[in-house]
DNA sequence: TATTCATGTGGGAACGGTCCCACATCAACG
DNA sequence: CGTTGATGTGGGACCGTTCCCACATGAATA
């Protein structure tokens, strides 16, 4: 049904290679030539195919990205779809299309899908086993990871650094004259939430807090209901305890929280402070609105499209490690004790 | 690098038909060569060539979705990426992939990007100009369209009963008593804004409620800031008018205009019932939690899919017009007068 | 015994481009 | 006047599949 360049060539009175040549620009062409074939090209509205380019020239111009998710939302995730945008949104300023799927179940499924669409790169968000890695690397296809396990050898991977920011958390909360902070850490298996809960932890002993192991509670996953389900089954412990601040390794489960607390009168930030960590877009939309590190989502889904670009063009990257620095919100759901 | 079915049938010591026979499982294979070829399959870990094949065969197994944003994010919109999230899954399970692309301008260049990728089948999300869709229907690629402009002509489009849903978000207010309505209303030229606003104020006044043109702003956009914005800017007016509730259509506006209302202490519902409209994921998290017409998004993005894969397989559609119908869901947001 | 048919395999064209190579023309130059 | 080089064009192999057609074999049937 569409046009090919052969039917063009023949309609120019040309050879196909001469048609070529003027779609590409490389070779010599003389502008009558030209002006006929890119005449013939507009009124039969011919689109080159990208499937018989791409066969020619090994190159597919598509992108795979790989997001690992239990539950199923890939795309509207207020964390990963942040940095998906971005990476979609460079990926088209350098000329790529992005495919994405969703692996369920840490297999190599999802990758072989990728690899068998002869995508130029992949992208690897959220966390992997090795034998994943391994796997892709047997193949020679570049590729990276965004807020991965960065325990993985050898692998070029973007990140923010947790552990500082869990420590910034720390330090700005006791900062605020808090002694007794309740945290509520995400899935530990999740090396995001295992490093902020770390540098959190750490820099709470370092201010002269004493470990109070009752503080810490973990929760099975990083959703809203699951951080106001920790706050409801922690509630007479937490009343009990005398907290005046509330830690979560992510947003939204500061958000749960936050929300089990205003329910059961708890004035946030005046008896009690709230902070989180990522600054997905209903933490400032939120009322009140709530204090949290800010992590990068946009410059880290940029960056790592941008680093796979020179991995496809073969230019050399230096660093393995492209971490990007979280920097502190202040919003109004911390205040001074 | 890969290996191609020729190196495969080499190894295996028979000719590439054979071997492709043995992948696609059609026409005659004795078990021995079969067996034989498998092995070789998984030793080396041959991919089929998913460019090649579609080169041949016609069919790239690639549907493209563009979607009509002025502002950027396109995936980690709380509406529209909850209907991609839909659309990618059902795709997954129909074998097919997604490629998403921003069209900012109605133009026709997305699309050509899309055509260019020989994309089976084109989703197109919100609203689009005539002369975009009718060079579409140009080519004779299937597509449809979601939530989009429904008054383009012979096109099949999957839409939410948005005029309904305006209707049952009037009774319910109604009903509770509510008599001074005040109605923020998103874009006017966006169908779905326009639709709901209407069958909001037919079934106000149906309820027997004055028309109050005072009570209806117009906002620019619908983010969440617009929201805030329109009730701070209409303050003075919605205090003066002993307004008992806020109608906005949708939730992203309407939560703008709840935290306002929470800031300068309006009690919500007590004072103010605040409605929304779509059911994004933050209306059931606030505090108030919303009360909303609920979309079903997913149902779309999947019914969208689904009716796109028939189009491509050639199989009659029976309606042009796919419709769900949106439902009340009663939240905290609202309370009787 | 000759014919038919099921079973099994290989050869090669086709899909729609790119790009190398061959070749033609003509101006400039030694 | 032959050589060189710039300019311009066409022929055809190739990318990795699918699938049609030809063909071979052996058992069953007329």
């Amino acid at each position: 049904m569409d046009y090919t360049i052969k039917q063009i060539a023949q309609m120019a009175g040309v050879s196909k290679s001469t048609v070529s040549r003027v779609i590409s620009g490389n070779g010599y062409t003389s502008p009558e030539v030209r002006g006929k074939v890119l005449q013939i090209i507009e009124e039969l509205q011919y689109k080159p195919n990208a499937v018989a380019r791409a066969m020619v020239s090994q190159r597919t111009n598509n992108i795979g990205v790989i997001i690992y998710r239990r539950d199923y939302p890939i795309v509207s995730h207020p964390f990963y779809g942040k940095i998906l945008d971005a990476i979609i949104k460079t990926a088209a300023s350098l000329n790529y299309s992005i495919i994405v799927t969703t692996d369920y179940d840490l297999s190599v499924r999802a990758a072989d899908f990728m690899l068998e669409k002869r995508v130029d790169g992949l992208i690897l968000i959220s966390r992997f086993h090795q034998n994943v890695i391994d796997y892709i690397k047997h193949f020679n296809v570049p590729y990276l990871m965004v807020n991965g396990s960065t325990d993985v050898e050898g692998v070029i991977h973007v990140v923010n650094q947790d552990e500082a920011g869990g420590r910034q958390a720390a330090s700005y909360l006791c900062g605020l004259g808090h002694r007794r902070i309740f945290t509520i850490a995400g899935p530990q298996t999740h090396r995001s939430h295992y490093l902020r809960l770390k540098g959190f932890s750490e820099q709470r002993e370092a201010e002269g807090l004493h470990p109070d192991s009752q503080s810490i509670t973990y929760a099975d996953s990083s959703t809203f209901d699951e951080g106001y389900r920790m706050m409801q089954d922690n509630w007479p412990l937490f009343a009990a305890g005398q907290y005046t601040a509330v830690f979560a390794t992510n947003d939204t489960l500061a958000l749960g929280a936050m929300k089990f607390l205003i329910e059961h009168s708890v004035r946030v930030p005046d008896e009690v402070s709230v902070m989180g960590f990522d600054d997905v877009d209903h933490a400032s939309m939120y009322f009140p609105s709530l204090t949290t590190v800010a992590v990068e989502k946009e410059e880290m889904g940029k960056k790592a499209m941008i680093v796979l670009d020179k991995l496809i063009r073969q230019e050399p990257v230096m660093q393995q490690a492209i971490e990007f620095e979280p920097k502190l919100v202040l919003r109004k759901s911390t205040s001074s004790k």
